[in-house]
DNA sequence: CAAGTGATTAGC
DNA sequence: CTAATCACTTGC
């Protein structure tokens, strides 16, 4: 079952990112098989006060208007002239949060993956917020998508106790300053998806 | 460890 | 208009 639209409204974008672990992100092929994977890593971004977020200071482009919408829609970004980012809103209308899914456990349609990933070996498939991009599909034109749609979505899958998960500083924002060492990223202690830090 | 890649942004 | 940057990945 898809999770509602309350679970994205909360007012703690930090115990969204965290309890986003263990939950399906799901995203079709064009034929209504489903391809997915249970999230195992998260980072949260805290919108105008947090220098790392594209939203800091109240930055508003067209490249981050989804963020200032209603929580529960996809934010996909195009970075490094590559790769796409899939990010989940919360919050209510012109509070710019967002949580960065960095990695995932490949669930269901694992061949599929594996052809859009080039055939590489199981555990670098989806253990990075590009990587899992490429294998699920996901681009440019889910962004602003709405999660209760038909496009991309999340289930409940599986719930993790605080014993096992850790946290730390987030990765690749070397720009954030005083932000830098926030420990606002959030993953399954020793799962091996989780991305590698830099 | 460094290159690759091009959309996006800020600054003029 | 132009130049610099970038919430990364891969192959050397």
């Amino acid at each position: 079952m898809k999770l509602s639209t309350r679970f994205f409204l909360r007012q703690d974008t930090l115990l969204i990112a965290r309890s986003l672990l263990g939950k399906l992100l799901v995203v079709p092929d064009g034929e209504g098989n489903r391809v997915s994977g249970m999230i195992v890593e998260t980072e949260a971004y805290l919108g105008p006060n947090d220098r790392a977020a594209h939203s800091f200071g109240g930055r508003r482009t067209t490249r981050n208007e989804v963020m200032y919408g209603i929580g529960g829609r996809a934010y996909v970004f195009f970075v490094y002239g590559m790769y796409y980012q899939f990010n989940v809103v919360t919050g209510p209308v012109d509070r710019p949060h967002a949580v960065l899914i960095r990695a995932i456990e490949p669930v269901e349609n694992l061949e599929l993956m594996t052809a859009r990933r080039g055939g590489l070996k199981q555990q670098a498939l989806t253990s990075g917020p590009g990587k899992l991009c490429i294998a699920l599909g996901i681009d440019r034109s889910m962004n602003g998508e709405d999660l209760r749609g038909e496009r991309v979505w999340l289930e409940q899958y599986k719930t993790f106790r605080e014993s096992h998960v850790s946290t730390g500083k987030r990765v690749g924002i070397d720009y954030a300053q005083d932000y830098i060492d926030k420990p606002w990223r959030f993953w399954v202690t020793s799962n091996k998806f989780v991305s590698k830090s830099r």
